[in-house]
RNA sequence: GGAGGGUUCGCAUAGUGGUCGAGUGCGCCGCCUUGGAAAGGCGGUAUCGGGGAAACCUGAUCGAGGGUUCGAAUCCCUCACCCUCCGCCA
């Protein structure tokens, strides 16, 4: 969301981030729409000012015939306040729809382009790996190492079900268990949110409306998240924070849940594109200022590569053009690893900022100080909008991808990284063990 | 799933149709008092929007939404959440 006075004030500059990120919004029809409830409500303010007025002169007369005389007058009034109420309502609920449909303005550095294609790799680490054996792509291996049960998983869950069992699952816990050691040294705060939301959190991250055939929801009109930014933000819904308190780091892992819908054709066997993985996530919340939004998100991203350089997966760092990043998104960096059998690298992280974007629409803000306050008062300063970032620590399934093709033996069998070995009890998964 | 009770200004409470955007206590801030502090006294203590250079004026907000009324924190309806009891259950 953003500020109408800002989108006002900044029309083209918003209409060039509609046409840079690829979405069609009608802003000249907002404007007009927001001319019209201006209109209107300065009408109905002033009447309903008039109203309080009388209502205090009605109060205030004893003299009962009087009185009614002055009922009576009010009715005219009543009836024009409803009326202009009438006349907003239909205004109000276009304006909404127009105004959730608005934009970020992503940031000078965004490239232009369509799609994924079109993303800037600003970053390579580690040489793409080369075999002198005839390599198994990541189903293969983990079928035969009895990592994973495709089979099982789409005769119970359906199209792109899987189950992960022995040192599929050991595997997957050691990630976890070593992306908790690695992330919380960093200072983060663990915690483990629900999955199960309300649509107001979807509304709040941006998923919602634009993203609605992507979500799953229940019977019930709740949602399933698909991942832990969703309910991490929304915990501080409504909050008044104070600045001290910033910034808010949080590690949450969820199982993060996705329809998938329109890329049926797509990456249709392993474990690429499923349609239930977990996910560790950083989310941070920082001062309302670009350069603490810059800084904080350059960390996040960076926090995440360091941590596929200690698994030594070979990996590049690319920055989303404008067709490639969300509505909320200022910026997005992906990090994606080197995916031996396809030849290519495909992505495991996002790292994106949105300024207030988030904040705006869940209602976090905190105190300012007040540069203004005398020595020693407890800041009375504004209140802010908070900044919001998130960035993926962690994806499993995915990961096991890259990191079994990468690290497959001619034997067949896949070395475990160092760091994860403590966790999984052995430095190599074979058929033997 | 059933029955009942709640949701008011940071916290605790008062308020059942009109001088209530809202009293009181606590907390917090400022001033007075003090060598300093405590106590005490006085004053202040929300947010969002419109207008204005500012002072200030004005609208909205008593869980959310709708209704009744000239007028709603107060009456009616719907929903959400919390508490108590019964049932069921990992």
């Amino acid at each position: 969301m953003l500020d109408i006075k800002f989108i006002r004030e900044n029309l083209d500059i918003v209409k060039m981030a509609a046409t840079k990120k690829k979405i069609k919004i009608d802003l000249d029809r907002l404007v007009a729409v927001d001319d019209s409830r201006r209109e209107i409500m300065t009408r109905l303010e002033s009447r309903k000012a008039e109203q309080n007025m009388a209502s205090k002169r009605i109060a205030a007369e004893s003299e009962p015939g009087k009185r009614a005389v002055f009922i009576g007058d009010m009715q005219k009034l009543k009836t024009e306040i409803q009326a202009d109420e009438e006349a907003l309502k239909p205004i109000m609920e276009e304006w909404q729809v127009l105004m959730l449909q608005v934009p970020q303005v992503p940031d000078m550095t965004v490239p232009d382009g369509d799609s994924d294609a079109d993303n800037v790799e600003v970053k390579s680490w580690g040489d793409t790996t080369h075999f002198d054996f005839a390599p198994q792509t990541h189903i293969d291996l983990m079928q035969k190492l009895g990592m994973v049960d495709f089979d099982r998983g789409t005769k119970v869950h359906g199209f792109r079900g899987y189950y992960l069992i022995n040192d599929g699952a050991l595997l997957s816990w050691a990630i976890w268990n070593y992306a908790n050691e690695f992330f919380l040294k960093k200072g983060f705060s663990p915690m483990l949110p629900p999955t199960i939301v309300r649509k107001a959190n979807l509304y709040g991250t941006g998923h919602l409306p634009n993203d609605a055939e992507d979500v799953y929801h229940t019977q019930d009109d709740d949602y399933l998240i698909g991942t832990s930014e969703v309910s991490t933000m929304g915990y501080y819904t409504d909050d008044i924070l104070e600045k001290s308190q910033l910034p808010i780091k949080h590690l949450s892992f969820s199982p993060c849940y996705r329809r998938e819908a329109g890329s049926h054709g797509k990456d249709v066997k392993g474990l690429i594109r499923v349609h239930e993985f977990y996910k560790v996530e950083q989310v941070v919340l920082c001062e309302a200022s670009h350069e603490e939004s810059v800084k904080w998100h350059e960390w996040i991203n960076r926090n995440t590569e360091e941590f596929i350089e200690t698994l030594g997966i070979p990996y590049h760092t690319v920055l989303n053009c404008g067709g490639d990043i969300g509505q909320g998104q200022v910026k997005k960096y992906d990090i994606e690893l080197w995916v031996p059998m396809e030849q290519k690298y495909r992505e495991i992280s996002s790292a994106s900022y949105f300024h207030d974007f988030q904040t705006r629409r869940f209602n976090i803000r905190y105190r300012d100080e007040d540069p203004n306050a005398p020595e020693g008062a407890r800041a009375g300063g504004k209140l802010r909008y908070a900044h919001s970032l998130n960035c993926t620590a962690i994806p499993t399934p995915r990961i096991l991808v890259s990191l079994v093709e990468n690290f497959q033996q001619a034997d067949g069998s896949v070395k475990i990284p160092e760091p994860l070995q403590k966790y999984m009890g052995k430095a190599v998964i074979s058929k033997a063990s």
